[in-house]
DNA sequence: GGGCTGACAGATTTCAATATCTGTCAGCTC
DNA sequence: GAGCTGACAGATATTGAAATCTGTCAGCCC
């Protein structure tokens, strides 16, 4: 008898599957075909495919966050933090469009079909943005009254860059000025804002 | 005899054709049966069927370019200006899609079909928000050594609210004030912002 | 003769029959 | 008896034949 069945083997094998054959041709019977069970194991393991394909999606993300840290404690500014963490951010999602499509097309499937999950990685990452923005606004380099919102803020005015619906522009050359550009926008508007809050206006 | 057909009433019809059938089932057939005449003489004024989707798409644009003008001359502050035209830039794109999501659908369909067409359109928004930064720039209000590449990093900052891809967003009840939050960063960062020129770095 | 028609070829879409997949579970195996 | 198998019902996907659509053009009509 082979060794036993893990929900880890089988989040390996799914991976494997999903990047040989595509999010479309996936089955849960070729998963189990690839650990040498019968798919009805499988299903011991994950209540419903779509279980199993979010698990293979929260893994994903989980990665990413590992590789997201920003960089403190390096004597640099908070824009300058800031500006690197964004600058990887976008390198990441876009090497991994140019370099493998098949696989970043797989993984917007997945994420399409799992938005939960999704969430809490847009959380995770916004709130590392809020972090950067404290480390500013403790050494005055930055003024906001009210971190998180301006946190989210600077995520969605960087959609472009690292939200999967804007990919196919970032093959276009001009595309890190652009980046540059709007990163120097938010890091000048950064220094000097103050957001009304939700019913007041400047 | 009937009136002549011209390019202009194939237009119309065409739209009426999208509206009701959408842009999966409307046929040329369809258009010709609209006018009372013959697919044939429909070829006659658009060389295929993407060249006549292209001219609707068109049409609908250009529609839209006329509602976009800037309010100046009121003598409020170029931030003022700005704010208040990409809260109607927003505006006018969330109320298409609540209110109508199969008109919304459709044109959003017909924009995928026509990249040069949509570069334009955009191409022209970015024109009118660069002349709202001038205003500003003019007045000393704005601070930029680059208005047409700020003019664009304020397009791309905003994309979350004007972008169809995010149009699924735009029903979350925390949108305007997301919305609020990016405008006033934007704004705070064209008051101090000195974008460094494509290679340098401040 | 300028503009329209309608028949046509090739491309695309539809539809229904067929095959495969998902999810369950009684029973087998170690 | 804990974990796995494999047969099964209903749901979903595939396939290929038939129908429809796109784009062309010779000829008709005002």
């Amino acid at each position: 008898m082979a060794e036993a069945l893990t929900a880890e083997a089988i989040l390996v094998a799914t991976e494997e599957v999903l990047r040989r054959y595509g999010p479309a041709k996936a089955t849960v019977v070729d998963v189990a075909k690839a650990l040498g069970v019968s798919h009805g194991s499988v299903y011991r393991h994950f209540a419903t495919k779509a279980a199993l394909r979010e698990a293979v999606t929260r893994r994903w993300l989980d990665a990413i966050h590992r590789e997201m840290e920003p960089a403190f404690g390096q004597g640099l500014p908070a824009s300058e933090v800031l500006r690197e963490w964004l600058q990887r951010l976008f390198d990441k999602k876009r090497r991994s469009h140019t370099e493998d499509l098949e696989l970043f097309t797989t993984y917007k499937t997945l994420v399409g079909e799992s938005s939960g999950v999704v969430e809490d990685h847009v959380e995770h990452l916004v709130g590392l943005i809020a972090r950067i923005i404290q480390a500013g606004v403790d050494t005055h380099e930055f003024v906001t009254d009210d971190v998180p919102r301006t946190a989210q803020a600077v995520w969605d005015a960087t959609q472009a860059f690292h939200h999967p619906a804007h990919a196919q522009e970032w093959g276009n050359p001009h595309i890190q000025d652009a980046f540059d550009a709007v990163v120097s926008l938010v890091a000048a508007g950064l220094r000097y804002n103050r957001i009304p809050s939700a019913t007041g206006d400047a």
